[in-house]
DNA sequence: CTTGTATTGAAAACGAATTTCATTTACAAT
DNA sequence: ATTGTAAATGAAATTCGTTTTCAATACAAG
């Protein structure tokens, strides 16, 4: 079993093996993503990680999140409210699914998607060669929230 | 068969209706975006507007964007390499299209998302409402000039 | 034509992202 | 452990896209 902490140490060690140094600034930025559930962007970021590490800058969140994403760890995820927000590269291709009530994310494996783009291959013209696929919806715990909401609403 | 210089009508009809005033500005706008093929920012709305009205501000733009936007007439777009593009908004809920290469898009419906939808549910216990399906590849015309390439690069 | 009001664009303000640079720090070599 | 050096840091300045402010303008109703 694979935990986060694991993870910390994965890319740390991926950090230092691209010839990276490792300070107390990137520990704080690294064990808050790699950790995370949740899409990040560079402020959100800079204000959770100087809870760790209060004399962090700003500057260095945005070189060492660029450098994560270089190394393939992070991933750039686009959200209807903000472009610019990070999560764990999943490995492979792999489809998102964002709730939106929590902001909580995770991945899920893409099954039959060559059949689908065959189809848009062949009504368009277009070769298809790559696809984004966001999915929004509730999570399991957000999705019993409202229901048990909606329960109390009609008794 | 709905014209382009037909949209152009539209929106401006719209706009009228909604209580705006048809303005020379708002033309010029109006007419670059309801006949492009590609997603444009509002730097490149006010920089291609201004060819047919040279006076045109960037506010204006911006304020006419966002107009054209909540009337359901154009639609945000996340691409790559930019996230406040615009398009002519779908009717009904269409997937994109983007030719990487010249970035001609379009839309196809989308056919069977709901098995799709179902499968996630059924694998996570999200509860899915919503989804964003975006295809990259090669629109007909760069499709060809690259074989045409590949041929004489062979020859 | 006159008038009231929506609309306009220049300029200022703002926030996020990037660049600059003097200082600090990690770590390899000793 | 000490030291030298290049990497890394954070404050400040800069850039760029977007929003706000406001006086001037122009549409359209009367």
């Amino acid at each position: 079993m694979k935990s986060d902490s694991d993870r910390v140490d994965l890319w740390l060690e991926s950090l230092q093996a691209s010839g990276c140094r490792l300070t107390a600034p990137r520990r704080a930025i690294v064990t808050l993503l790699a950790e995370t559930p949740h899409a990040l962007g560079p402020i959100e970021v800079y204000d959770l990680a100087r809870a760790s590490y209060p004399r962090l800058g700003l500057v260095t969140v945005y070189r060492t999140m660029e450098k994560l994403e270089e190394l393939g760890l992070l991933q750039r995820v686009h959200l209807p409210d903000g472009c610019h927000r990070y999560l764990p590269a999943a490995q492979g291709h792999q489809h998102l699914l964002l709730c939106t009530d929590c902001g909580l994310m995770r991945y899920v494996s893409g099954d039959d998607f060559k059949r689908l783009a065959d189809n848009v291959s062949q009504k368009t013209g277009f070769e298809v060669t790559d696809h984004w696929l966001q999915l929004f919806g509730l999570c399991p715990d957000c999705s019993a929230v409202h229901k048990t909401r909606a329960d109390s609403a009609a008794a």
